[in-house]
DNA sequence: CGCGTTCCTGGGAACGTTCCCATCGGCGGC
DNA sequence: GCCGCCGATGGGAACGTTCCCAGGAACGCG
């Protein structure tokens, strides 16, 4: 290996300026395209950056235009893919803009996310967006003091940020719809506790068996979002008197868990119960599991979470713009009627 | 709303120094709790900066000191959760030693990967790290240049480019192994295709098969990582006269779709049938799922790229390192001792 | 009380760009 | 053929920091 290789020396415009026999400024304007270069010139410059390596300092850049063309995404939790299918649609749009995508991310842990925020904002990206974050409402009305802010997933109102969420209370009215329409009435509820978005879908949930006359069929067992929640909760479901025909669980991963505590009770899905999930991740997609769940349209999510940062961009002000997308149901297998009994 | 919060004016540490009537330099070396500061000075540099909401531009800072104290990540796949597991590993560590991590993704593209490896570059991020990437050798070897770089989960050689890899042709081994332990001899395999390590594994069941003198029970079946490629492997395993006793697939998704097949055939796992999965990921640990596998040490290969990175950045020259880790079995319900038939 | 030393403090340069403006030819029109 | 204009080019300032260095205040000691 050179020495080059081991200590990193970077050419800047004066090395290539100096090559090409040109000054600082022509080169800029010859590598941005600007119009008022000669072609004899713009070609020199050209291979003279080339045979160097050269390659545009986007800090320096940054600190003089006062902008980054770049957004910044902080994902509370990789581990969930639902953040994946998000920034799909944050990417899919800043491209099409121009704008680089840099994603930092804070592990689930209050601290780490306002430090994460912290980054994105010495960054100085030139908008954030937060997805799903536990951020104190004071750290987020504080960054949106210096930069345009967008929540997603999220729906807490703060002045001037706008917010991109999906609408829990809808979802759970056609989960409890559809199996009512397949004939259930015993339909119970498996809780997500105190997860985002968990509250919404409790409600729906009533309010849906409410309208369809089955009140008195309430069901709510405690569980949470992952899949020992779930798992917990079908338990608990199981051992009282009149055991429900159908279950709607709080998401997925927790539908998993109650699938587990159903086996184990010698239960078929969806002989004996029909379960409904929500979210619609790849794991219910999975044949193993096949399950009947509700879509979030995470990607238009990402999508016009982009777009609201890029009004911002434009100038935009106003009032927060709040979005709320509607979610649709995805009939797997383990949704039936039930059993003629 | 005020007009603070829609146009965007970001005080300078000219604004700090003026409103606590000393200089730049000063508030500068106060607020990095550089020594030579009076503790009164100190403490208005302090309030001033509180009250003004002042926040250093880390784009100045790293133009002047001409580094960044951060490192890029490019993750080639978010929805592959390997990857999530992987930064944690990074992160860890980085935060350890001050470094902040930029994560830049590819999805999956060979050409967004390099523009989201330019990115980096161009950020002027102190180092490198590129997860599993599709990126060419020659963008690799170009990046170096200026540029720690640490390649995780890929094991090309490029001169000064550290790697950190699992032992596929190990852990396929551990599978055989396991499964011959508990008495299966018809052992066949769900073959990967061509995803990164396939290779490796495949190798590595041959060899495990015949150092246990089962070398005419080798069977191989084309799949791939996904659970519909597990499928297929699966069916063509089952249509054929013998019937495997147990099946290594090629990773925990592949062996979704394999336990499907079974499930469509009639067979019980493990009764009929013991399946080894492959990764260890959180499907793997679902108890609906509950699949003995081979667990890769991602979160430490994190950390062992983000030490390489370290090491490079505290001067560390001289030829690449390439880290192997081992793999380990974790045995959950779907291997068992062949029923005695 | 004077001098040297130790703390503090402030000014200026530098980092690598972009942008504005001035300059310099050359060319066309009257 | 002169004047004005336009296209091409270069020089300098600015962006917001950090770092180096010079200078000043305070203090101790003889």
């Amino acid at each position: 290996m050179s020495e080059r290789a081991e200590r990193a020396w970077r050419p800047t415009i004066l090395d290539v300026a100096a090559r090409a026999g040109v000054s600082k400024s022509l080169v800029s304007r010859a590598l941005r395209d600007a119009p008022t270069v000669s072609p004899a010139r713009r070609a020199a410059v050209r291979q003279a950056a080339e045979e160097l390596g050269y390659r545009p300092n986007a800090v320096a850049r940054s600190l003089v235009q006062r902008r980054s063309h770049t957004v910044g995404v902080m994902v509370s939790d990789l581990h969930n893919l639902f953040f994946a299918e998000v920034l799909d649609g944050v990417e899919a749009v800043a491209a099409g803009h121009g704008y680089r995508v840099l994603i930092v991310t804070g592990n689930r842990d209050r601290a780490a996310e306002e430090q994460a925020l912290e980054t994105l904002l010495e960054l100085r990206t030139d908008a954030v967006i937060l997805a799903s974050s536990r951020l104190s409402l004071r750290s987020v009305a504080a960054a949106r003091q210096s930069v345009p802010v967008t929540l997603v997933a999220r729906a807490a109102r703060v002045a001037g940020v706008d917010t991109v969420t999906n609408d829990d209370g809808r979802g759970a009215r056609l989960a409890v719809e559809h199996l009512a329409s397949l004939g259930h009435r015993r339909i119970a509820l498996v809780d997500g506790g105190s997860g985002p978005g968990s509250a919404a879908r409790r409600r729906g949930y009533r309010a849906a068996m409410g309208a369809l006359g089955l009140a008195d069929e309430i069901g709510v067992a405690a569980g949470d979002f992952t899949d020992e929640g779930g798992y917990r909760g079908a338990r608990s479901l199981l051992t009282g008197s009149s055991r429900p025909t159908a279950i709607c669980a709080g998401n997925d991963l927790a539908a998993t868990g109650v699938l587990t505590a159903l086996a184990e009770a010698g239960l078929r899905v969806p002989a004996d119960v029909s379960l409904v999930g929500y979210d619609n991740t790849a794991l219910a997609a999975l044949r193993h599991v096949s399950l009947t769940t509700i879509h979030q349209p995470r990607t238009e999510m990402g999508e016009a979470a982009m777009r609201a940062a890029l009004r911002r961009l434009d100038g935009g002000a106003g009032r927060a713009r709040r979005l709320v997308l509607q979610p649709s149901l995805v009939q797997r297998a383990t949704t039936a009627s039930p059993a003629a009994s």
